[in-house]
RNA sequence: GCUCAAGUGGCGGAAUUGGUAGACGCGCUGGAUUCAAAAUCCAGUUUUUUCGGAAGUGCGGGUUCGAUUCCCGCCUUGAGUACCA
């Protein structure tokens, strides 16, 4: 009976989707496994060979575990929203749920041929309303909460409202807005709703906002920054401008370092880690205030603090110095009436710590203002308490007693009469930079501002005022790709200004340079010419001293970038230390006189969050006094409106702006028409929509109670299948799906929505399959210049035809060259007059690798009856031996290659279990490696050959004799191999394993029942379709895929007598059959009487002899 | 520039803790079968050779009885990132 994969095939696909065998249960005795394939995007051109590598990969997995005994959740949907769909709408008109369903027809048709164990009853589309409602819904939960920095959590936004109106917003301590207004409780009672709101929107984990947004005009969209590669769109690529536009934003940054130390907790890959902590993009190092000399800030006679000095309060909090946190440990513990503040502000004065309802103030002594405090504090009803740093370090007890006294025995407070001396003293003009090396702070010889920078147009000097005009002209008009793009010219100018340097008290120039990004840190740096090579060409160039505080380097030529090893010089009290001591002791010092501290900076910007597009989720939004309004879960979902066409409108405005019934009746909550807007219950909804990763960043949650239409999950399904344990996908996803979904499953776990904060155990990146591009050479004819002739050019060329080459017969362009001419002039195509004038270059021509055969033949007449190749219908053909041999090369597999192999093609042709082998065995799942179709036959003749050992000619026949030694040392060798091969995932060795077996056992004329059939549960997840046609031969009832794993038994592997490799000097030279039970004496006895060894050793000295038992025997001479 | 990964026959790749380098497959060569082809089967296939051997895992060095594997330096290719202070 001959192997029929496509009768087979057929017919258990059918028996596995009627039989829902791989639905998987919510409730069950055995243990949980959940293997995840990253959420495909069903695109029109369907699937290549290359789409299913990481499908089959998983597939193998869960079947597997299915056989070992898990229930396996192995679920599969689409991410159905998305930009290629709407692009096709814009065009054709059809709208996009209509492409988007015939895509996702032709995806499951070809998916279903591939023979996979996905439990479809689960399948999810992010476009779906019913999804989508959980997907808005998130949205609202995220609008609802803030981010608390003492919990290190998102928490209810009625925790923050709540704390704001007993004690305003000085002592929260959030991720927020830069820039927020102070306020007490008693101004928030007093803000109209609309402010408060407003406030509160600065806190909340998504916000709206006006923000710098990367503008697509191409797309008409804004993107993120992971969609942006290379300075254009990363879909279509079209270039990409900064733009000022209110946005929705996700305040991802709040998670920085939890997303960074969240990495160690997971078995990802490392190059995958890696470039999120680059995204993240973590340094640390030390904020430093320079004052301008002689820049005096406006006096303001208000008492209030400014954004800048709110937002160094904050940060202040989380920087305290060693004595006050020592103190701080100590009095954070109180409660009641006598809890303490800490960094608390007291009208214009930041005090250490404070106890409003004992109105004690604890202030650390040695402040330069420390009189006006006093008198300020006193006139404000507070007893002040004071302690110097040391005082607190060598005897905190000491100190809390002194504090307890305070608060006891109150002193009377003596009120001044000269309320007067309250007046703020003029703050000069300072800026501050951001350092990760503080310990260079010595070698600041000047200050670069980006030209965009506040303080510009403040401290330049008249005289300086024109070049400085000029230089920020110059620079705004270079676009962001050209600033990019040109990074070698120095350009800057002076501001002639002066800084003081805040240890040495030097005047340093101050400069403005657009290598100095105004959207990075502070926007201004400090430069150290001598140690950073930016600086130091920016120094050189504009001729500004660089003094080396460096101890035996040679600065002459280059900045010294390194760290480990020098040690600073010139450098006051840093001198003679090394870099890690310096940085430490600078901040310290910082620190203690007041114009620096240590901090951490993230390079994670917040995510922008709404895309002007149709084609994806609505906001539950809509706009009350212009600002937004959640709708409550009870009426999501807000379903996508139809629109006539989807483009932005008339006036701007995004595609939903064209859909007539889109506002919120928000008596009926329901959604209406635009004309019941004049209503006053009824209002406009957003106009935005969510972007691509909205939908995909919490699937995974999903498919554990896929259908659920209460709740996004149920508890107990979260509960019970927790996380995803293995993931797999392309490595594309690094930084925008990967980091989005990370963020919000830790938001989730915050609120106690989910039961783990990092939602993928293990993550694989399958590696790409390219294509093996296939080349014809063409002879491009010209005819050279400068050689006048009476005859036109055209009449020379005319008659040469179009010529193409054999590949092996030129090995360069010249060879190349004659080859042609030859033939030309044998043909008589070329006039032997003019063979001089006539030049032949070659093109190398993609063409279709469906015309190659296994040997790089090309089939001549159908390449010229192809429909792409009709230029080359008369084309003559240069053969070698008979055949036109094409060149290859390894390239993307890409349509414009001509290189893109279809799977139904290999299935239709080979079979669904020969396209998985074939898959498997092309490489490391990891790695990227070329598809060459040619191989598969090696694949195919295996599965015959398989067949072939459970038929007697044309009968099923398998004999219940017991198996011999052999037959079982064959089939356990083969189980031990493939089970630690599947759990190591290195599919393709045990591909390579199972083609041994099945030669072996066809050596051996094995017809085992009890060899061929374990045989079968080895084989079913890799080849399911083969197996379960005959498994069910064997007699068995049930499905193979909820059969057991055979147990490998090492009983059968222990072998007498060993091969030994006899090395001399380490080269195997010869083996020997030797018995296993030999001493080592016994071994070197027979080893060195062998005549190959005395031949080898010739007579040489014998030095040592290496025996290793079992392994290999050395001779050194 | 920085970070990471990888370099093994004509090709994809194997060698899991340092122990017989090139498993397995493709392709190629020769043979059997066939009128012929496909399919199938058998033998061979790193290089070199005076047919005894010898050399060989990007290059140069080191550790070791022994290195594709570990260490140092370099070269090449690929990926990510990029004026990040």
């Amino acid at each position: 009976m001959q192997y029929n994969h496509q009768e087979i095939e057929e017919k258990w696909q059918k028996f596995w989707a009627e039989n829902q065998t791989f639905k998987a249960e919510n409730n069950s005795k055995k243990p949980k496994y959940y293997v995840l394939d990253m959420f495909p995007y069903p695109s029109g051109a369907g699937l290549h060979v290359g789409h299913p590598l990481g499908y089959i990969a998983s597939d193998i997995y869960a079947r597997y575990k299915r056989h070992k005994g898990f229930n396996v959740l192995h679920p599969q949907g689409y991410d159905s929203f998305g930009l290629p769909a709407e692009q096709y709408a814009i065009q054709t008109g059809q709208h996009p749920a209509k492409t988007t369903e015939a895509n996702i027809a032709t995806y499951r048709k070809q998916l279903d041929k591939i023979g996979f164990s996905f439990d479809w009853s689960r399948e999810v589309r992010t476009s779906n309303p019913e999804y989508y409602k959980w997907t808005q819904w998130i949205f609202t939960e995220l609008f609802n909460s803030w981010y608390n920095r003492d919990t290190e959590k998102a928490e209810d936004i009625a925790t923050l409202e709540k704390t704001f109106n007993i004690s305003g917003n000085t002592a929260v301590n959030a991720v927020s807005d830069e820039g927020i207004l102070l306020f007490s409780a008693v101004e928030w009672q007093a803000f109209s709703k609309t402010t408060q709101e407003e406030i509160l929107l600065q806190y909340r984990l998504t916000y709206l906002s006006d923000t710098e947004v990367n503008w697509c005009p191409g797309l008409g969209t804004v993107l993120a920054n992971d969609e942006i590669v290379n300075g254009v769109s990363e879909r279509g690529s079209h270039p990409v401008v900064r733009k000022k536009m209110t946005q929705w934003s996700m305040r991802i940054s709040a998670y920085a370092q939890r997303l960074l130390d969240g990495l160690e907790t997971i078995d990802w890959p490392q190059p995958l880690k890696d470039s999120q902590t680059n995204w993240i993009g973590r340094s640390q190092g030390a904020m430093v205030s320079f004052q301008v000399a002689n820049g005096v800030e406006k006096t303001t006679a208000e008492i209030k603090l400014s954004y800048k000095e709110l937002e160094s309060l904050k940060v202040l909090r989380q920087n305290l110095s060693k004595a006050e946190t020592v103190l701080w440990d100590e009095l954070k513990n109180k409660k009641g009436a006598a809890k303490f503040r800490k960094k608390y502000t007291i009208g214009s004065f930041l005090v250490d710590y404070v106890c409003l309802a004992k109105n004690i103030i604890v202030d650390f002594s040695g402040k330069e203002d420390e009189a006006a405090r006093t008198t300020y504090f006193a006139n404000e009803g507070f007893n002040v308490v004071r302690f110097s740093n040391e005082a607190v370090i060598e005897n905190v007890l000491q100190v809390v007693s002194k504090i307890n006294a305070a608060i006891q025995f109150p002193k009377a407070i003596e009120k001044s009469a000269t309320i007067a001396a309250v007046k703020l003293v003029a703050d000069p003009f300072k800026i501050d930079v951001f350092t990760t090396r503080p310990d260079t702070i010595f070698g600041v010889s000047f200050m670069t501002l980006a030209p965009e920078h506040e303080l510009v147009s403040k401290i330049t000097t008249a005289a300086q005022k024109g070049a400085i005009e000029t230089y920020i002209k110059a620079t705004a008009k270079r676009s962001e790709r050209d600033r990019m793009a040109d990074v070698k010219t120095i350009s800057g100018a002076f501001t002639g200004a002066y800084a003081i340097h805040p240890f040495s008290g030097a005047k340093v120039q101050i400069w403005i340079g657009d290598y100095v990004l105004a959207n990075y840190g502070t926007g201004a740096v400090m430069a150290v010419p001598c140690g950073d090579q930016r600086d130091y060409d920016f120094a050189k160039h504009f001729d500004i001293p660089i003094p080396n505080i460096f101890e035996n380097v040679d600065i002459s030529e280059a900045a010294h970038a390194g760290k480990d090893g020098t040690k600073i010089a010139n450098s006051d009290f840093l001198s003679g230390l090394k870099y890690k001591k310096a940085i430490k002791l600078a901040i310290f010092e910082m620190e203690k006189r007041g114009f620096g501290y240590g901090k951490i900076n993230y390079r994670l910007r917040d995510a922008v969050f709404s895309r002007q597009r149709y084609w994806g989720e609505p906001f539950p939004v809509y706009y009350k006094d212009g600002m937004p309004q959640m709708i409550d879960v009870k009426y999501l979902p807000v379903v996508l409106p139809e629109v006539e066409k989807y483009l932005p409108t008339e006036d701007g405005k995004p595609p939903l702006g064209n859909a007539i019934a889109w506002a919120w009746d928000s008596r009926a909550k329901k959604v209406v028409g635009n004309e019941k807007l004049k209503n006053k219950t009824v209002y406009p909804l957003e106009l935005n929509t969510m972007p691509g990763w909205a939908g995909s960043s919490w699937y995974f949650n999903r498919y554990m109670d896929a259908t659920n239409t209460g709740a996004f999950a149920s508890k107990e399904s979260l509960e019970y299948w927790k996380e995803v344990d293995l993931y797999i996908g392309g490595s594309e996803h690094a930084t925008g799906h990967l980091l989005y979904a990370r963020f919000w499953q830790k938001f989730l776990f915050d609120k106690g929505i989910v039961p783990v904060d990092e939602f993928a155990k293990k993550l694989i990146n399958q590696g790409m399959i390219l294509g093996t591009s296939a080349f014809v050479y063409r002879a491009t004819a010209f005819v050279k210049n400068g050689c006048s002739t009476e005859k036109s050019n055209d009449d020379v060329l005319d008659k040469i035809p179009t010529v193409l080459v054999s590949k092996n017969l030129f090995n360069s362009d010249d060879e190349f060259e004659a080859v042609v001419k030859n033939y030309l002039l044998d043909k008589g195509f070329l006039n032997p007059n003019f063979a001089d004038l006539v030049m032949l270059v070659k093109t190398p021509i993609h063409v279709d690798v469906s015309l190659v055969n296994a040997s790089d033949d090309l089939a001549i007449e159908a390449f010229k009856n192809h429909a792409l190749n009709t230029e080359y219908k008369n084309a003559e053909f240069i053969l070698e031996a008979g055949v036109y041999k094409v060149g290859r090369e390894v390239e993307k597999m890409s349509k414009s290659k001509y290189n893109v192999v279809n799977p139904d093609d290999i299935v239709a042709e080979y079979g669904a279990d020969a396209l998985r082998l074939f898959e498997m065995f092309l490489g490391p799942l990891e790695q990227a490696k070329p598809w060459k179709t040619s191989g598969i036959s090696g694949v195919y003749s295996f599965l015959k050959k398989l067949w072939k050992l459970y038929f007697n000619e044309a009968v099923f026949e398998v004999s219940k004799e017991k198996a011999t030694k052999e037959e079982l040392k064959v089939l356990h060798k083969t189980i031990k191999k493939v089970q630690e091969d599947i759990e190591s995932f290195s599919f393709n060795t045990s591909v390579s394993t199972f083609m041994i077996a099945v030669n072996e056992l066809t050596a051996l004329k094995c017809n085992k029942r009890s060899i061929l059939e374990p045989l079968l549960l080895l084989l079913s997840p890799y080849a399911p379709h083969i197996s379960e046609e005959l498994w069910r031969k064997l007699g068995n009832k049930e499905s193979i895929s909820a059969a057991d794993f055979p147990v490998f038994d090492a009983k059968h592997l222990v072998e007498s007598t060993k091969n030994y490799p006899i090395s001399f000097n380490g080269k195997m030279r010869f083996t020997l059959e030797l018995s296993l039970d030999l001493s080592k004496e016994e071994i070197e006895k027979t080893v060195l009487e062998h005549e190959k060894t005395i031949a080898q050793l010739a007579g040489a000295s014998l030095k040592k002899v290496i025996i290793v038992p079992g392994k290999i025997i050395n001779i050194v001479a």
